[in-house]
Parts: C-alpha cells; structure tokens; sequence
DNA sequence: GTACCAG
DNA sequence: CTGGTACAACGCTCG
DNA sequence: CGAGCG
C-alpha cells in the first residue's frame, strides 16, 4: 500500500503516494515536494495571490506523459478558490485555480502540478498586468550551460536599458534554460501599453547585440542566439511563476536573483527544491518589490511613441 | 491523479 | 473490489 | 487561413 497522508494547513489537505519518485536525477518523491511547499508558502503566496493560475502536470514524474491545467478538476475540494473567464476557443468558462493560501499549494503538490504559471494581471482587472516581463529564451540545442550565459550577456544589456529609462528591474531564472526580467508597474495600463515597451527594448537590444539576441519568430532562423521573446507578455499568456519547480532533471526552481550574482555566473541548477528553503533564510525574497507599488510607464510610452525607430 | 465503469 | 480507460490548454502572430 | 510557437 503507498504512503498516504491527511495536511492540517487551512483546510485538511488529502495526499497520496508520497513515495513517488517525480525527479529521479534529484531523488526527489512527492513527500519533498509537499515539504518544500510547506516551507516555501509564506514566500510564495503573495506572488501567486488573486492570479489566474496554470499548471503543468507530471503525474508520474518529470520523464512520464505530461498535461497543462486550467480549469480545476473534478473531484477538487470546494474551499479551492477559482475564478471563471470566458473562452472564446472552446465557448464555456475556464474556471481557473486561484492560490490564496498554504493548503493550496499542498493539494498543488499532491496533485503533481509540478510548474506553477500565474497570471501577469490579478483577477479583478485582467486587462491591466501588474508587471512588464521580458522572456529570454536560449535557442535549445541540449544541455547548455553556454545558451544560458548568453542570456545573461542580453540580460544585462537590457538592464543597462532599463537603467537609463530610470526603470527598475528583477531578474529570476525561468528554472529551466532562460532568464526573466521583470518591471512592477502601477495600475491602469494594458497589454498593448507594455508590447509598446517590450518590443521597442527587443529591437533596441537586437541592434545592439545583433550576434547574441534575435526576435526571428521561426525557431530555424534564430542560430544560436538568444530569443527575445517579447510575444510572452499578453492577455491569456504567462511565464514560470517566482519559485516554482520546473521538470528539470536537477529538480531547479524559478529563482529571483540579484544583478550581482548574474554578473557572477550563477547557473540555473544552483537553486532546486532542496537549495531554495536555505536561499531564502539567507537573502530572503529578491522579488519582494514585485508586490510593492509599481512604476508608472506613462512618460516612457510617450517617449516610445516619438521615437517609433528605436534609439535611447 | 482521480473518477468512473465494466467485469 | 479491481483493473482499464478517459481526461486534464489556449490563442496570438505572421507568412 | 493555418503552421508555428511558447
Ligand atoms: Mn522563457
Ligand atoms: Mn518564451
């Protein structure tokens, strides 16, 4: 018979084989999974709060069949709080998963929801993101330390940007292979606002660094180069959330970093489900001004606007 | 991972 | 009971 | 419109 359990968080969280080995590499089984979330929540939960959220699943490990969710299953307890929005695609409401407290990330967990992708824009205003991200994709080829080191060159040629337009920025590792940057902006601005700001900087980083970063759509075109993917921030859309794990083999977490420690050369498999609870009673959460007042962007798409061929 | 159905 | 199976996303972009 | 993409 498989271990089985019953969580006392803010609700009674059922789990269920807690032996399951879901990243073999790492060793790591569902039981330390549950764990990392039960010390990871207080840090998580305000990244996650009054968002919409997807989640990829790996019921039977990270090398096993895979599946994304967003409506919440059948049979899920009715203290999960959801949210209803209309698809067009497929004409019915999605009713999406919203985290609000510990004992969700629990039933998350045992349900091996195993990347956790919120949205940009909180559920009482889903037209008006939070944040602008900027998505830095290595070209995959294989295991690449190389791809993400280049990320890091466009990463910072970026803030350089970001510096002088006097705008402040956070990076993370996605968890995977690339880099995220991320802007907290105030209120009342919308996704065609922030594209005007996203694909003025992709072309402006482009011309700057033209053998290291592309915006070429066709994955055949890109070479080598990192991917600007400026498309990733939209409605609908939505990158790894701020330490969630991804289905790597190393077990790694979507990690928030400092600037220094990317001019360092942190790598991606340095900060995993095992390293992060220690990271945090170290430095903390470096994307904790994620949650404060953002910056407003109004002079700077004013700017943009004149200066539609891209020069600073 | 879970609900459901046929055996 | 138990084993097998179905099911679990979506929508923008540009050629 | 649909292949491509994430
Ligand atoms: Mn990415
Ligand atoms: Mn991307």
């Amino acid at each position: 018979m498989s271990r089985t359990d019953t969580l006392m968080a803010e609700y009674p969280v059922k789990v269920t084989n807690l032996d399951k080995v879901l990243w073999p590499e790492a060793g790591v089984t569902k039981a330390e999974y549950i764990q990392y979330m039960i010390q990871m929540a207080r840090i998580m939960i305000p990244h996650y709060t009054d968002r919409l959220l997807t989640v990829i699943r790996f019921p039977s490990g990270i090398h096993d069949k895979s599946f994304y969710q967003k409506n919440i299953p059948d049979g899920a307890p009715d203290w999960l709080k959801t949210h209803p929005v209309y698809s067009d695609d497929s004409h019915r409401d999605i009713h999406y998963l919203v985290v609000d407290n510990t004992a969700t990330l629990l039933w998350l967990a045992n349900q091996a929801a195993m990347e956790l992708h919120p949205s940009y824009a909180k559920i009482h205003n889903l037209d008006q993101p939070t944040n602008i991200a900027f998505d830095l994709d290595p070209t995959v080829k294989e295991v690449d330390i190389a791809g993400f080191k280049k990320a890091v060159r466009v990463a910072l040629h970026l803030k350089e940007a970001l510096d002088d337009l006097g705008l402040p920025s956070y990076p993370k590792t996605s968890g995977a292979t690339g880099l995220q940057i991320f802007i907290p902006i105030a209120p009342g601005y919308t996704f065609e606002d922030t594209r005007l700001i996203t694909q003025f900087l992709a072309h402006y980083i482009v011309q700057k660094a033209p053998d290291i970063c592309t915006i070429e759509r066709l994955k055949k075109d890109r070479g080598d180069k990192v991917y600007f993917d400026y498309l990733q921030h939209w409605k609908n859309k939505t990158l790894s959330g701020p330490y969630t794990p991804r289905a790597v083999p190393s077990a790694a977490v979507s990690s928030p970093l400092s600037w220094d420690e990317l001019r360092e050369g942190v790598t991606p498999d340095l900060f995993t489900i095992r390293t992060m609870p220690r990271r945090i009673a170290e430095v903390g959460d470096l994307f904790a001004p994620m949650s404060q007042p953002g910056v407003e962007i109004r002079d700077i798409l004013h700017f943009i606007k004149h200066h539609p061929t891209g020069s600073l």
